[in-house]
DNA sequence: ATTAAAAACGAATAAGCGTTAGTTTTGTAA
DNA sequence: TTACAAAACTAACGCTTATTCGTTTTTAAT
């Protein structure tokens, strides 16, 4: 066939990297085959082993890139010196710029993580499980400080992130909503609830 | 091997779809393979095709008993006389429930529906815009009543929707919690932050 | 123009897939 | 005991899978 075309400053380990994430999302890790992801491409299959080493190493590179984002986003955000409830605040509207700019990597990373091969399976729910606590951690302080109602931080916690990544549904409404607008309703909901 | 062993009352086709529902959770419905099913059983592969005519048969049968449950809550709800939040709260409460009682075909529902086939993928979709566009009318009600903030229906149908979702993250911290203290929690945050 | 490395190709491999066919075993009722 | 149906078995089909191998083409530097 042709060449593997990548635009400038992405290797073409991006590229397939890229593509693979919206065929992951779009059929699933395991229902899509190398052959699909060739044919995207513009490339046989075998063609594309000159490149990466597996199919699982595809799914590696999408699910920590994502993990890593968010996982970078928090720690900065603990060197801040904002109350708690704007840092929340910070952390929602940060969740959804993410799912609106990198919708097909986060989907995978929360949908598909499951086929991920030990270590990096362990690895990748220790990475998780430090993002939850430290939300938790967050919540508590609020808590400690009266600015958040004394509910159960974990639940509280876990219901801000199952909802965020419910914006996986506005994927298919963008056209409809406007950003500020979603933005808006869901710190509305999620947080003046939970702030006394 | 043996024999299918299905308790009283339920159909050996109902013992394969909760196994079935059991592992497509655990592995997702591409990377469970009827093979498995059959040693989780008890049984060669085979002879499932006694009483089940294919494996996307079962993945049919879950999906579309989770949808049935739902809508039919829903539509039960709509006949009940009180007021559009309680109503509300009751729908919440159901999805707790039902997330907890039949974990295994909820999560399957939520995640492996795209794995349908025509025409019973559009089928299911369609159940699910209609249960969702049920909701939001029960939203648009509440505001005109003014019992609800103004604020985007369908983004707050969206954002309950997704927070019941992610209960599936309860299962495994079950022990750690109690569900009294969870629906609590989850109906204060999700419920009191958009009631005037 | 020569050379070496990078990246494409076609063909093949071994394993696993859902499913079917034909046969044998099991359970049930006459 | 006989007879019939239900449900199990073994074996195989045709197909797809990720990946490897050896070879050829392309690209870039000398």
């Amino acid at each position: 066939m042709s060449k593997i075309i990548s635009v400038p400053n992405e290797s073409k380990k991006e590229t397939i990297s890229k593509n693979a994430a919206k065929l992951f999302r779009k059929k699933g890790f395991s229902a899509t085959s190398m052959r699909e992801l060739a044919v995207d491409i513009g490339v046989e299959a075998s063609s594309l082993y000159n490149h990466i080493g597996s199919k699982s190493e595809l799914l590696q590179i999408i699910c920590f890139k994502v993990a890593n984002d968010f996982i970078n986003q928090i720690n900065e955000l603990e060197q801040v010196d904002i109350g708690v409830t704007s840092k929340l605040e910070k952390i929602i509207r940060f969740h959804i710029y993410k799912m609106l700019e990198d919708y097909d990597m986060v989907y995978v990373a929360n949908h598909e993580w499951k086929h991920l091969q030990d270590p990096f399976l362990k690895n990748f729910l220790n990475q998780r499980k430090l993002y939850e606590n430290k939300l938790i951690e967050l919540i508590k302080i609020g808590i400690s400080e009266k600015s958040i109602k004394k509910l159960n931080p974990q639940v509280l916690a876990f219901t801000i992130l199952s909802a965020v990544r419910g914006l996986e549904f506005w994927q298919q409404h963008k056209k409809n909503i406007d950003i500020s607008e979603l933005e808006k309703t869901m710190v509305t909901q999620l947080l003046t609830g939970i702030i006394k």
